[in-house]
RNA sequence: GCCCUGGUAGUAUAGUCCGGCCCAGUAUAGGCGGCUGUCACCCGCCUGACCCGGGUUCAAAUCCCGGCCAGGGCGCCA
């Protein structure tokens, strides 16, 4: 089919500003075909854009033929232009509609389209997710794509307003230096290189530098993890504050949570309400349970486990249900926390790392780190490390380290959070998991 | 890596347990026709599917074996 070119048209008005007391006025839409419905002597198209939908409506005999015409071709998903005027009438969606005097088709969709944009067939996410930029269109998904937005903004203008200065660090690093999670290998010309799984070392470094910073980036996992809440490629919120301690961060973490909760609760009402969800803002400061604590609560719910012990997941559903919104676990144990996590002074068996969590779910980590390069040191040994191959990292411990703590939030677990959503998979637009690496 | 469950039109499902009544039913999408106030419009007609390979059987969507794919869980995961 031949398609018409934009031309001179640019758009008046979005969908969801076309209402009754425009009546009479002439306006040019631009959006998607969603539905339509045949009358026979007058047809409805709902037109829809990213403000919303609006009704167009073609009675027959009031039509011209040429514009009669094009509105039989239209279909499903075609990209279109209306210029029409607008008519208060009761009966319409919203009591207004637009009675179309010129249409310009300006892109057009092959039918059947794999999934419903309408939302009103259901289909599985393996499909949808196949089919991402129309799944995009349901209400749901665009929902869920825009209180990540807000998340986002908040927390950017939260972080700054406190003094934080917003780095980017390289994503794609020289040896699997970390331990820990495994690393996605890259060919980097001759060379072989990594993609970064996290800003950690970078960040400490920059403390030097700018004392507060923060950055909000893409990490990498290659960790052959199957659930609803892992990835192998997610955004990472990273502050790392010179001159401050583990419960300094706390403070800052849990101050977020809340600013984050109370934005998402004032100004995305609309998108709660499609995704059928309700947002609480958290009262301050969160509990803080330390580890010890935790393995004596696990065990009055008949779940034993040993000092030292990782806790796993089925035990962290146990103090979802206990627990059923936001804390800290403190007072790890040092052997179950990263190198660069500080040991307790009084009792280095003890560290000042945390973890924020929601329900079961932990939403961040973080701690007061070691600044002092002898521990560091002795703590990657004890770790299985090799201290030459973090060469860089430890020579900036020669240029004044500060002490400093820090923190990472997953994006993505706090935007589930935020949607009810069950799924990482549904509030990342392209996701990368064990198994998909398309589209 | 391990465990469980599943794979039927574009999409979502019924049928599978207990083989035959299924050249596979329904909804929605799509095609054609009709209808001037729909808003999951309605009505009529039509198109379209048993994941792949092997086996058992007179007979397989249905039972068995292998593979592939998917979903969920565990482990792994600062």
């Amino acid at each position: 089919m031949k398609i018409d070119d934009l031309g001179c048209w640019r758009r008046t008005h979005y969908s969801a500003e076309i209402r009754p007391e425009l009546d009479g006025k002439e306006v040019i839409l631009l959006g998607w075909v969603r539905d339509l419905r045949d009358l026979g002597g007058i047809r409805f198209i709902i037109l829809q854009d990213r403000e919303g939908t609006v009704q167009i409506t073609v009675p027959r005999n009031v039509i011209d033929d040429q514009t009669l015409k094009k509105t039989e071709l239209l279909q499903r998903q075609y990209c279109i232009g209306v210029k029409g005027v607008v008519r208060a009438i009761e009966k319409a969606p919203r009591g207004a509609e637009v009675i179309p005097k010129s249409i310009r088709i300006l892109g057009v969709a092959k039918q059947p389209l794999p999934i419903d944009i309408t939302g009103r067939t259901p289909a599985d996410i393996d499909v949808r997710l196949d089919a991402r930029v129309l799944d995009l269109r349901r209400d749901e998904s665009q929902a869920i794509f825009r209180i990540r937005h807000k998340i986002l903004e908040a927390t950017r203008r939260f972080l700054s307003e406190k003094g934080f200065i917003e780095v980017h660090t390289p994503k794609i690093i020289a040896s699997a230096t970390e331990g820990g999670a495994a690393l996605f290998p890259i060919a980097y010309f001759e060379r072989e290189a990594f993609l970064a799984q996290s800003p950690q070392l970078y960040k400490e470094q920059l403390t030097i530098c700018f004392e507060k910073v923060f950055e909000i980036g893409p990490t990498f996992r290659a960790e052959k993890s199957h659930t609803r809440r892992h990835l192998t490629e997610f955004i990472s919120i990273d502050i790392e504050e010179a001159f401050a301690t583990a419960e300094d961060v706390m403070k800052i973490a849990e101050e977020l949570m809340c600013h984050v909760c109370k934005v998402v609760k004032e100004n995305c009402q609309r998108e709660l309400k499609v995704l059928k969800h309700t947002v609480e803002v958290p009262g301050l400061p969160f509990k803080r349970i330390p580890y010890d604590e935790v393995i004596r609560e696990l065990k009055e719910e008949k779940f034993e486990i040993e000092w030292g012990e990782d806790i796993p997941t089925a035990a962290y559903r146990i103090l979802g249900r206990i627990h059923p919104y936001f804390y800290f676990i403190t007072e790890w144990p040092t052997s179950l926390k990263p190198f660069y996590i500080k040991p307790k002074d009084e009792n280095p068996e003890v560290s000042e790392g945390f973890d924020l969590m929601w329900h079961w779910i932990e939403i961040a980590s973080g701690g007061t780190r070691i600044h002092n390069k002898e521990l560091l040191i002795k703590r990657l040994k004890e770790q299985g490390l090799h201290p030459e191959s973090f060469k860089y990292h430890l020579k900036t411990f020669d240029y004044g380290m500060p002490p400093h703590a820090g923190w990472a939030i997953g994006l993505e677990r706090l935007v589930m959070m935020h949607t009810g959503r069950k799924n990482i998979r549904e509030v990342v637009l392209y996701p990368r998991d064990r198994f998909r690496l398309t589209p």
